[in-house]
Formats: C-alpha cells, sequence, structure tokens
DNA sequence: TAAGTTGTTCGGGG
DNA sequence: CCCCCGAACAACTT
C-alpha cells in the first residue's frame, strides 16, 4: 500500500496520540517489546516508508511493506504484528516489519533525502546521484531509499513522465538541468499523491501509472519491466527521451 | 480463480 | 569485500 505520501497520511491520522502513555505492545513480530510499557509516545514521526513511534531514550519503526496496512481501534480477523496500547484506543499493524533503537531518529536517519521532510536537500540528491549513481539507469536509481527516501513505483513512473526522460537512461548521460528539473518533479509529485490520497484518486489522476496511453497524443505506452529492478514500469516512447 | 501489486531483506554466487 | 540477483514473505483486489 505505501510509499512515502502514504505514511505522512498515517502520521497525521495518528498526532492525538502524540503524548498519550503508552501501556503496552503487542503483536506477532520478532522485534523485543519490553521495554515499551508504561511509556510517554513522546512523537510520531515518518522517514521515507517508515512510520516512527519516539519514546524517551528509544524509537520504533513501523515499516508496511507491499501489503502491510494499519487500523485505529480496529481490528481485522488475522492477527498483528505489531499494536501499541493506550487505556482507551489501540493501534494496529498488519503485515509490518519493525525496528528497534536506542537513541533518536536523527541519529540514524539522513533527513536531507526524505523527499516529504522540510530538510529534503535537492542540491545534496543531485551530487549525491551524480557522484554515487552515475553509472545507473535512472529508473532505478529513483528507487534507492538512500537516496530517494520515500519513492514507490508509482512516484517513480509519474515523475519521470513529468521530466520527459526515459527510465532506462544513464545518471551520466542525462543534462544537470533535466536532473534538477527531476528532482523537482518528484517531489512536486509526492506532495500531488499526499492531496489525493484524501480523496482516494491517486491511480485515477496519475498521468500514465495504470494507463494505456499517453494523455498528450493517446499513442501507446511501453509497458513492461526495465532496468534492473523488477517493478512495473510504463513509459511514453515518444514523450521520454532516452539519453545516451 | 489465479495473477498482480504503492516493498524490503537475506543469502549465495561471481 | 562488494555487487547483483533471485527467493522469500504477506494480504487483498480484480
Amino acid at each position: 500500500m505505501p510509499e512515502g505520501p502514504s505514511i505522512l497520511l498515517l502520521k497525521n491520522k495518528l498526532q492525538r496520540y502524540k503524548g498519550k502513555m503508552v501501556t503496552e505492545a503487542s503483536g506477532y513480530g520478532e522485534m523485543d517489546k519490553s521495554a515499551i510499557q508504561n511509556v510517554k509516545l513522546e512523537e510520531i514521526e515518518t522517514f521515507g516508508k517508515n512510520l516512527i513511534f519516539t519514546f524517551k531514550n528509544f524509537f520504533v519503526t513501523v515499516h508496511l511493506g507491499l501489503f502491510g496496512s494499519m487500523l485505529v481501534n480496529k481490528r481485522k480477523k488475522v492477527n498483528a504484528s505489531f499494536a501499541l496500547h493506550f487505556s482507551d484506543a489501540e493501534i494496529n499493524f498488519y503485515v509490518a516489519n519493525t525496528h528497534f533503537y536506542r537513541g533518536r531518529p536523527r541519529d540514524f536517519f539522513n533527513y536531507k533525502t526524505d523527499i516529504l521532510k522540510e530538510e529534503y536537500d535537492g542540491e545534496f540528491v543531485l551530487s549525491t546521484l551524480q557522484e554515487k549513481f552515475a553509472d545507473k539507469m535512472i529508473g532505478d536509481a529513483l528507487m534507492e531509499q538512500e537516496l530517494f527516501t520515500g519513492v514507490g513505483n508509482i512516484i517513480r513512473i509519474e515523475s519521470l513522465y513529468r521530466a520527459k526522460i526515459h527510465p532506462d537512461s544513464l545518471v551520466k548521460d542525462i543534462p544537470e538541468k533535466k536532473l534538477v528539473y527531476l528532482i523537482e518533479a518528484v517531489v512536486n509529485y509526492a506532495y500531488e499523491f499526499l492531496d489525493q490520497l484524501k480523496t482516494d484518486s491517486v491511480k485515477e489522476q496519475a498521468l500514465i501509472y495504470g494507463k494505456k496511453t499517453c494523455p498528450k497524443d493517446k499513442k501507446e505506452l511501453a509497458i513492461g519491466e526495465m532496468g534492473r529492478i523488477k517493478r512495473k514500469t510504463y513509459v511514453c516512447p515518444k514523450c521520454q527521451k532516452m539519453y545516451q
């Protein structure tokens, strides 16, 4: 279910639990939950596709993968993999991967790469992209969470279309101006995605993701796996330039 | 009904 | 030691 914007939306929904006491944690996940007992939930944050629950000396990340979901004060038939309990409420996660960290999130995660954070730094992303990912195809590089934290398949497809770049173009062959435009398009579209989630219209409003033809000239899209990554890719071969 | 999917981790081989 | 790739995992929709 989730790319970065979906996780940010979940975070926003949970803000009312900030400052509340967590009475206990449960779930079949293997993470040690013994420290999460009668502790105050100090912050709820995100980093890319991770939801972060911050306590005084530790924090827990929750990642929903492809099939995960969250319910507040409701339960599914299947067991939760992780749950936080309050005196009068509960947050349940299904098919979620969790990690326990001692310390603070900022000491572990580089907020400069998170497409939905204030601290996002497009210049840092650009220079890292050119230095460390020059020989990769841009369609693959966009999925690297250490560089484009929070980008998933939909944001990848849609931002490449907006920037008119073919995903199989090597980073080193793409003019810097185009990369700058792409990096801006990623963030702009991520915020559009966030808005569209509120009306459940992400797929409807996508320009080429899940579509058969290009909205510009109604020509057929190329659809299939491209690059190294095993994800379905949508491209308009006419609009999106292959740099080489 | 079987296939497809907004994702990551792990381990083996090169 | 690093990179690459395939397998594994899981639940829900069409």
